[in-house]
DNA sequence: AACTATTTATAAGA
DNA sequence: TTCTTATAAATAGTT
């Protein structure tokens, strides 16, 4: 939003970076003041400026939104173990719920860009409706492609383990999902 | 910014009021990437909708950014807590690590799905060197590649949010800045 | 810090 | 909810 655009990656020059942060942090405030007074809403953020100085902004203020934020699910099903083990529990509860809605959509994702590679190689196998040049583009973009979907594929490796770390977390005598 | 200048108050009906919180709430947290990506710094967003759901963003994610906020050590605990407390923290500190890692993947996902994306816009952009059912076809494939985006910058908030939870697992601390 | 040419966000409307 | 579009607001480069 300027005289030019520009390209979202870290600005290179070190001063530059540095009244980018200062004019953009400004901006994000503002936006966030905006969206606490027209919603009614409570927001807390803390940024990180590049030479290490803390900024907060925070509607009331930023430790009551953190308190509301860690605060948000108790419930006091209190019972033989103690109240912290129960807060625990519950609180892996839904986080296990979630990793496993995660995995949910990994798998939904993986099948998708297999069917984008296949896309691909229906257009390699098609030289005449592609210029040459074209065609050596497209090929870095199949590589590309494929190289997305090993990442998928390793990704959702590491999220059933950590799905299943989760589950360890648990109790013992306990179900098991997914 | 829109059709109409509004005035800075709490916008009265309910449902207006929703929708609102949804449109900015999007553009906060993206002005909040755009700002780490740019200036390659960490910012932590938490924020109530007006139905008190949270919602939150964070790079590298919410509990990284609240903890170096927070100024905590890494083992100020260890005290009159149980066994089975120490263990199970043992343990959602080594998913805390987990997820970290695999959020770190997504960003750099994201980045290539961002890189592909720009490749396909040249070449839609190049119309000489593309047939008439290519440029069609690849129309087709900006669209998907798009949408898988959406999809990596959806997975993100919401490991975002699972990882946050984790943060429910910790003992709240203090402090302020600014 | 200010200044603007541009880009971006978004209020309404569909 | 998603999209379109007229307009307000943010901001990149400059002074």
């Amino acid at each position: 939003m300027g005289r030019r655009k520009i390209e979202m990656e870290m600005v290179k020059d070190s001063n530059s970076r540095q009244v980018t942060f200062s004019k953009r942090r400004t901006g994000v405030f503002k936006k966030a003041n905006e969206l606490a007074t027209l919603c009614g809403v409570q927001i807390a953020i803390i940024v990180f400026s590049p030479g290490g100085k803390p900024f907060s902004f925070g509607h009331p203020n930023v430790e009551f939104v953190a308190q509301r934020f860690l605060n948000r699910d108790k419930k006091p099903k209190a019972s033989a173990g103690s109240l912290v083990d129960s807060q625990q529990e519950a609180r892996l509860e839904k986080l296990n719920s979630q990793l496993n809605d995660i995995l949910r959509k990994l798998h939904y994702e993986r099948k998708r860009g297999e069917l984008l590679e296949k896309a691909m190689k229906l257009k390699g196998s098609e030289p005449k409706l592609i210029g040459e040049l074209n065609l050596d583009e497209l090929r870095k973009m199949k590589g590309e492609l494929e190289e997305l979907r090993e990442k998928l594929r390793g990704r959702v490796t590491e999220m059933e383990a950590s799905s299943s770390l989760l589950l360890l977390s648990k109790k013992p005598g306990r179900e098991k999902h997914q």
